[in-house]
DNA sequence: AAAGAAGCTTC
DNA sequence: CTCGGAG
DNA sequence: CTCCGAGGAAGCTTCTTT
C-alpha cells in the first residue's frame, strides 16, 4: 500500500486522477493491514484511503479539473515570481583559520580529584610553573596552558552537578571568575553528564545547577546559557534561523579537520551522528597553538552571526563561521558544537526540563521575596509558574532578565502577556471516537466545531491598527497573507480597539463557495506577497479570542471568550466566518455533526469544555480540547 | 537564465 | 502532523 | 500522564552551479 501511495503522490494531479479508479482496491488493501493508521498524517487532495471522503468515482470529474486549474495557475504564478531580486554582493570572504590547530590538549585524561572538588576553583587561573620560554609568544602559551589546566580542573569537579541542588554549592564547579567569561566547556561536560542520564529529574538537577553556577558566577551570561541550552538563537516569532544543515556542516568538518568529504560522509554513515564524527576528528593540520578557548557567549554569537550572513556567498561565510568554531573546540566541545548547529541535541533535555530547571533555581537563588505568600512547595510552584509564563511570552531576553533581579514570585507580574508576541497556541488531544468524547467529558457541558483543514494563526490587531499574523510555531506570517490583514481589518467592529484573535486560515474557492485542501493553500507563496498576485484565495475561519481592547481573555472561560470573539468581527462568507459549532452532549447529534463537518470538506471535529475548566491554555496539549479527526477514528 | 541542492515550514 | 518509549 | 525524540509528505525559498 504504500507503493500505492507514493505512486499516487509522485503523479501529476491528471495521473492521479486516474488513479482514483482504483482507490477501492487500495481502500481495502489498506484497511485490510491496518486502517488508516499509517496515513493518518498524510495530505491528499482526493484520499485513497479515507472512507469518509466523498466517495471515489462519485461526481469526482468536476473537481478534479477546478483543482488542475488552481494548481497549474498556482504553478505559474509560482515560476513567474523567480525574477526576484538578490541582495547586491558582499565582498568577497576572506579569513580562514584554516591553519589554527590543536596542541595536542584534547586527550587529557579526566583524572578525577574528589578532595579538590569542593573548593573554590572561582579564582581567574593562573599559569602553574612549567611554563614557557618564549618571551613574545608566552601570554598566549599562558593561556592556552591554563585552559586545558581548566579543562582538567573542570572534568573533576563536573559530577558535582549532579548533587541534589538542595546540597550544592553553586561555585563548587566554576573554574573561572566572578564576572568572567563562562567557558563553554563548562556547558559541553554539563551536556556529557545529562547524556548519561535517563531520569527527568536528574537531569532537571543538573540544568538547575548549571545555571545556578551561572547565576552566582556570571548572571551576565545566563540569557546566552539558556538560550544554548534551549538550542534556540533567539525567540521563534523573530524568525531568524541558522540556515546550517548536514551538506554544510560536512563540509565546514572536512575543512575544519583536513579530510575530505567524503570520509566525513561515510563515517557519518558508520556513527550515524555527525556529531560523533567530529568528536572522533582529530586535526591533522599543523601543530600550532590553540586559539583562545571557547566561551559560551562567543559560541552563542557566533551562532547568530551565522544566522544573519545572506546572500552571495553566504554559505561560504557560515562555513568559515563554523570552522573557526571547530578549530577552537577541545574535548567534548566539537560534538555539541555540532549538535546544537543541527538543533538536535538529544540528550534528553529540552525546553519543559530547562523551564522547569529555571524556575527551580530561581528559588535557591532567591534572596527577593519569599514565596511571598503561603507557597506549600516553591521547588514545585516555581516551574510551574515559569513554564506558564514562558507560554504566555516566549522570550528569554524577558524572562531572565526579570528572573535575576525580581525573583519567579514576581515573574508573573514582570512578563505579561504582550501584543505582537505570540502566546503558544493551545493544542487538542488526540480521540478515537465519539465515545471517547463522552467519556472524558462526562458531566461537562462541552461545544462542537468544525475542524478545518489549513494553517492556524494567531491574529495580533493593535491600537494604531496594525495587524500581525503568527502561525502555530510562533513564525511572523504577516507577509504572507496581505489579504487576511486587509480582511481583519476591513471586518472588525467599530468599537474594537485592539485584539487576539485565535483562527484557521483555509484556502478557499469564493466562486464555488467551497473549501479547498490544504494542498491548494500550501501553494501560496511565503514572503513578501503582494495582494494584487494572489492566486489562492483564503478564509479565516475564527474559533477563539484571547486578548480584546486591552484585556486578555486568557483566564477566560471559552464561553465568554467566543462571545467576545461574536461581539467584535463581522462575518462574511469566503473572508471570515465562525467556526460552525453546536454544543450538545446527545451522540447521535454529535455524530450527525461530525459526518456534517468532513462532508464540508473538514478533517473532523474539535470539542471544547465550554464553562468549566475552558480557560485557554497556551502551548498545552490540554484535555480542555480535544479532536476527533476522520483520518484515525476507529470504526 | 535556468536547474539543482539544501534548508525550512506546514501538516 | 503521528508514533512510541521512558519515567 | 508528560516529555522527548524519532519519523514522514509536500510545498516554497535561497543559494550555488551550470
Amino acid at each position: 500500500m504504500f507503493f500505492l501511495r507514493s505512486c499516487y503522490f509522485h503523479c501529476s494531479p491528471r495521473l492521479a486522477l486516474d488513479l482514483r479508479l482504483v482507490s477501492p482496491l487500495a481502500r481495502s488493501l489498506s484497511s485490510a493491514v491496518k486502517p488508516y493508521s499509517s496515513s493518518s498524517s498524510l495530505r491528499r487532495p482526493f484520499s485513497l484511503s479515507s472512507s469518509s471522503r466523498p466517495p471515489p468515482g462519485r461526481k469526482m470529474s468536476s473537481k478534479p479539473s477546478a483543482f488542475d486549474a488552481l494548481m497549474s495557475k498556482a504553478r505559474a504564478v509560482a515560476a513567474e515570481k523567480k525574477k526576484k531580486k538578490r541582495k547586491s554582493p558582499d565582498p568577497a570572504p576572506v579569513e580562514n583559520p584554516s591553519d589554527g590547530s590543536k596542541s595536542d590538549s584534547a586527550a587529557v585524561e579526566a583524572k578525577v580529584d574528589g578532595s579538590e572538588a569542593v573548593t573554590g576553583g572561582s579564582r581567574p587561573i593562573e599559569v602553574k610553573g612549567s611554563n614557557p620560554e618564549k618571551r613574545p609568544e608566552q601570554k598566549k602559551a599562558k593561556k592556552a596552558d591554563s585552559s586545558t589546566e581548566r579543562v582538567k580542573e573542570l572534568k573533576g569537579k563536573i559530577h558535582l552537578l549532579k548533587k541534589k541542588p538542595a546540597d550544592f554549592s553553586p561555585k563548587a564547579v566554576a573554574c573561572w571568575g566572578e564576572g568572567e567569561r563562562v567557558p563553554f566547556v563548562f556547558l559541553c561536560l554539563a551536556f556529557d553528564l545529562i547524556s548519561n542520564e535517563t531520569g527527568r529529574i536528574v537531569i532537571t538537577d543538573i540544568v538547575c545547577n548549571v545555571l545556578r553556577t551561572v547565576m552566582t558566577t556570571t548572571p551576565d551570561d545566563l540569557v546566552a546559557v539558556v538560550y544554548l541550552l534551549a538550542n534556540r538563537i533567539a525567540p521563534a516569532h523573530e524568525g531568524l534561523e541558522l540556515g546550517i544543515g548536514e551538506a554544510l556542516i560536512i563540509k565546514a568538518l572536512a575543512g575544519a579537520c583536513g579530510r575530505t568529504e567524503a570520509q566525513i560522509r561515510n563515517q557519518n554513515k558508520e556513527l550515524g551522528d555527525l556529531g560523533l564524527v567530529a568528536k572522533a576528528s582529530r586535526s591533522s593540520q599543523s601543530t600550532m597553538r590553540k586559539p583562545d578557548a571557547l566561551t559560551i557567549v562567543k559560541v552563542f554569537d557566533t551562532f547568530r552571526l551565522i544566522a544573519k550572513e545572506s546572500g552571495q556567498s553566504s554559505q561560504e561565510k557560515k562555513k568559515n563561521h563554523i570552522k573557526a568554531l571547530l578549530v577552537a573546540a577541545t574535548d567534548c566541545e566539537p560534538l555539541y558544537l555540532i549538535r546544537l548547529l543541527q538543533t538536535k541535541l538529544r540528550i534528553g533535555l529540552a525546553e519543559q526540563t530547562l523551564l522547569a530547571a529555571l524556575g527551580q533555581a530561581a528559588v535557591y537563588a532567591e534572596k527577593h521575596s519569599k514565596p511571598s505568600t503561603d507557597v506549600q512547595s516553591p521547588l514545585e510552584e516555581a516551574p510551574k509558574i515559569v513554564k506558564q509564563v514562558y507560554s504566555i511570552l516566549p522570550v528569554y531576553d524577558k524572562i531572565v532578565p526579570a528572573l535575576l533581579t525580581d525573583g519567579v514570585w514576581k515573574l508573573p507580574k514582570s512578563c505579561t502577556f504582550t501584543l505582537g508576541i505570540p502566546v503558544g497556541p493551545m493544542l487538542a488531544k488526540p480521540t478515537k471516537g465519539v465515545s471517547e468524547i463522552l467519556s472524558k467529558f462526562q458531566d461537562m457541558v462541552y461545544t462542537c466545531e468544525y475542524k478545518y483543514d489549513g494553517e492556524r494563526a494567531q491574529i495580533h490587531y493593535k491600537e494604531d491598527g496594525s495587524v500581525e499574523i503568527y502561525s502555530r510555531n510562533a513564525e511572523h506570517n504577516t507577509g504572507k497573507f496581505p489579504d487576511v490583514v486587509a480582511t481583519v481589518s476591513r471586518l472588525k467592529k467599530e468599537d474594537v480597539k485592539s485584539f487576539v484573535l485565535d483562527c484557521e486560515l483555509v484556502a478557499y474557492d469564493r466562486e464555488k463557495k467551497k473549501i479547498l485542501p490544504f494542498q491548494i493553500l500550501s501553494t501560496r507563496a511565503r514572503k513578501n506577497v503582494v495582494l494584487s498576485e494572489i492566486k489562492v484565495d483564503v478564509c479565516i475561519y475564527a474559533f477563539d479570542m484571547l486578548y480584546l481592547n486591552g484585556k486578555p481573555l486568557i483566564q477566560e472561560q471559552l464561553k465568554h471568550r467566543r462571545e467576545h470573539l461574536y461581539d467584535s468581527l463581522k462575518e462574511e462568507p469566503g473572508f471570515l466566518q465562525f467556526a460552525t459549532a453546536i454544543t450538545s452532549n446527545d451522540i447521535e447529534e454529535i455524530q450527525t455533526f461530525l459526518d456534517a463537518a468532513v462532508n464540508a470538506s473538514c478533517e473532523g471535529l474539535i470539542i471544547k469544555t465550554l464553562d468549566r475548566d475552558a480557560t485557554y491554555e497556551p502551548s498545552k496539549r490540554s484535555n480542555n480540547w480535544l479532536k476527533l479527526k476522520k483520518d484515525y477514528m476507529d470504526r
